[in-house]
DNA sequence: GCCGTTTTCGGCCCGACTGTTTTCAGTCG
């Protein structure tokens, strides 16, 4: 079984323990909930963990857990489980993906239907509710069963739990609704939180925070928006809406001097509010959106906070950075004031991987834009160099001579480019095949014309962990070969990527003094956020690069570096903070 | 069922909104 159905498989046992006795079973509900968040959340298959002996590093999966998936794993079953889902019809489960509906509502239609087919029970229940058989049930009204009808309706067109956004896309999005807001002579701030002010690689729905002593004409002006499909909710402090495109947007609000504490849990993640919040207590605080109450304090009067540096000082830590919020150990360290000083935009000293339109006749795409272009681009941002990297001439097409010939050419027009140029310096690098062999596609002869290789995988990507992880520690082991572009392959809701041993890929560049790329491309994001984590703490450095093919796609670097700071990843971890001569050194080395 | 510089036992975040109710259950974040 893969990921997806483990986390449904945990998904689908919390949810007979809600049905069975939620009162009972509430802390096996939550833990199997949260089990499911982080398989599926993972960039590994868990089957991989099982055969390794590490299911046991998982946050979420403890002993019973883990004895659970051993079992699934060596007998293709769960006795346990089985025993679980055994009293509810399994129709019940697919209704649980249609927004509104939840586990005792699925299973009140199922039982009082006698709905038995999993495969055709949304059809069922909607033919139901047409004929007006829901509205008579106990419990249920006519609003109720017009609610269903459109929540099968949209979850049929695929709005809601649509496919994520990509950062620029979601950040397009938000920005719209935030200038919209800000007409309102109401709103004092309008801010985008949630996934997007954390960066996570892809974004749900998008959440906003407004600040305001007047949330009911601010929630007025929200629930018009022009562009809306529907609203969802309004209330007195939040309210939510469909956009065109099937995009939810969620707007939370608080009077200016308590928006510390609303941008606080606004933000999230999940996570990281349930740990701060247990965190707190401790101490004899509860926190909400609302601010922070003492415990010692009978009347529970509200201490209000209006920016998230005091929220955080309340409590006793340091603030603590948004892309590093999902309680994998940040708020432990906020608390020693030991919490490390993520790598910045304004420490990137040059992009090395640049795709000019040098007719270099390549495996793949061309960049658009002329070197020169590309070097005042990058004088413009304030690089001291750039590293070119066209695709090598392809193999197919050209002799070994005339690959040679090819790219001496570039080396030669950027020589006099150079001559004209002083400001920005120049890297002469390739962005070279591994074969599938692990094979470099250019010979040695060739390599020694360039300042270094970026190497990487452009086809067949189907190989095992094995096979892939030979292949490129192969393709890595030239003396030239310096950074791996793009590592895992990934393309964000389009392929999962291939996977890699990373423990020998990190074993292999330690040693060899190899780097991995942050591409910072928005529909690649690769590496993946946990595997620069794992990256920064097996001690190897990366280089962040844009991949660009036109000179404004220079300006993605900032989608890169959010990415390395989710992944913790300090100045010291990213080799492209170095000033040209310390780079050009470690090229060399 | 998970987890640990107060604990290997005894805790487990906190609130909004809706529909169907007349005080609350269910869903969501």
């Amino acid at each position: 079984m893969n990921n997806t159905e483990i986390a449904r498989l945990f998904r689908n046992v919390a949810a007979a323990y809600s049905i069975k006795d939620e009162r009972k079973f509430r802390f096996q509900i939550i833990a199997y909930q949260k089990a499911a968040d982080t398989v599926s959340n993972l960039t590994t298959e868990i089957g991989d963990f099982y055969k390794n002996n590490t299911l046991d590093t998982l946050p979420g999966i403890g002993v019973t857990i883990r004895s659970h998936l051993e079992e699934l794993f060596k007998t293709g079953k769960v006795i346990h489980f089985e025993w679980a889902l055994k009293d509810i019809p399994k129709a019940v489960f697919p209704l649980l993906d249609i927004p509104s509906f939840g586990p005792k509502k699925a299973y009140k239609l199922v039982k009082e239907f006698k709905l038995k087919n999993p495969d055709t029970v949304i059809g069922d229940l909607e033919k139901i509710a047409k004929a007006g058989k829901i509205a008579k049930l106990e419990g249920f009204g006519a609003k109720s069963q017009s609610d269903i009808l459109r929540a099968i309706a949209e979850f049929r067109l695929g709005k809601g739990k649509t496919t994520r956004m990509t950062l620029p896309y979601a950040a397009e999005v938000a920005d719209r609704v935030v200038s919209y807001l800000k007409q309102s002579e109401y709103v004092v701030e309008a801010e985008p939180l949630g996934s997007l002010r954390r960066k996570v690689s892809t974004v749900g729905d998008i959440d906003i925070a407004v600040a305001t002593n007047n949330p009911k004409e601010v929630i007025s002006h929200f629930t018009a928006y022009p562009h809306k499909e529907r609203v969802i909710e309004k209330g007195e402090a939040t309210s939510s809406i469909l956009v065109s495109g099937g995009k939810q947007i969620d707007l939370m609000t608080q009077p200016p001097n308590a928006f510390g504490s609303l941008l606080q849990h606004f933000t999230g993640s999940k996570n990281h509010n349930v740990h701060l919040r247990e965190y707190a207590l401790k101490k004899g605080l509860s926190l909400s959106e609302y601010g922070i109450k003492k415990l010692s304090d009978k009347k529970l009067k509200i201490q209000k906070y209006d920016s998230e540096e005091k929220f955080y000082k309340a409590i006793g830590l340091s603030w603590i950075p948004p892309e590093i919020r999902e309680d994998t150990g940040e708020i432990e360290l906020a608390a020693v004031n030991k919490l490390p000083k993520l790598v910045e935009l304004s420490d990137i000293k040059g992009d090395l991987h640049i795709h000019s339109s040098f007719s270099i006749e390549p495996s793949h795409d061309l960049g658009r834009n002329t070197i020169s272009e590309m070097l005042v681009k990058a004088g413009n941002l304030g690089y001291e160099y750039l590293g070119f990297s066209e695709h090598n001439p392809s193999i197919s097409k050209h002799t070994p001579t005339q690959i040679y010939n090819l790219i001496k050419k570039r080396n030669e027009d950027i020589e006099h480019i150079l001559s004209n140029n002083k400001s920005v310096r120049i890297l002469k690098l390739l962005e070279t095949d591994i074969l599938p062999n692990g094979d470099l596609a250019i010979d040695n002869k060739i390599l020694e014309l360039l300042d270094g290789a970026i190497v990487s995988i452009h086809s067949v990507f189907n190989m095992n962990s094995v096979d892939m992880t030979k292949r490129v520690i192969k393709g890595l082991s030239h003396k030239k070969a310096k950074i791996l572009a793009h590592p895992t392959g990934r393309m964000l809701n389009e392929r999962a990527g291939y996977e890699l041993d990373w423990s020998k890929i990190f074993e292999f560049c330690k040693r060899n003094n190899k780097a991995l790329e942050i591409n910072s491309w928005p529909g690649r994001l690769d590496l993946p956020d946990v595997i620069v984590r794992l990256t920064v703490n097996a001690g190897v450095k990366m280089v962040i690069n844009t991949d660009s093919h036109m000179s404004e796609q220079m300006d993605l670097m900032k989608y890169g570096v959010e990415v390395a700071r989710r992944g913790w990843a300090t100045k010291d971890d990213i080799l492209n903070t170095l000033s040209y001569n310390e780079f050009s050194d470690w090229l060399k080395s």
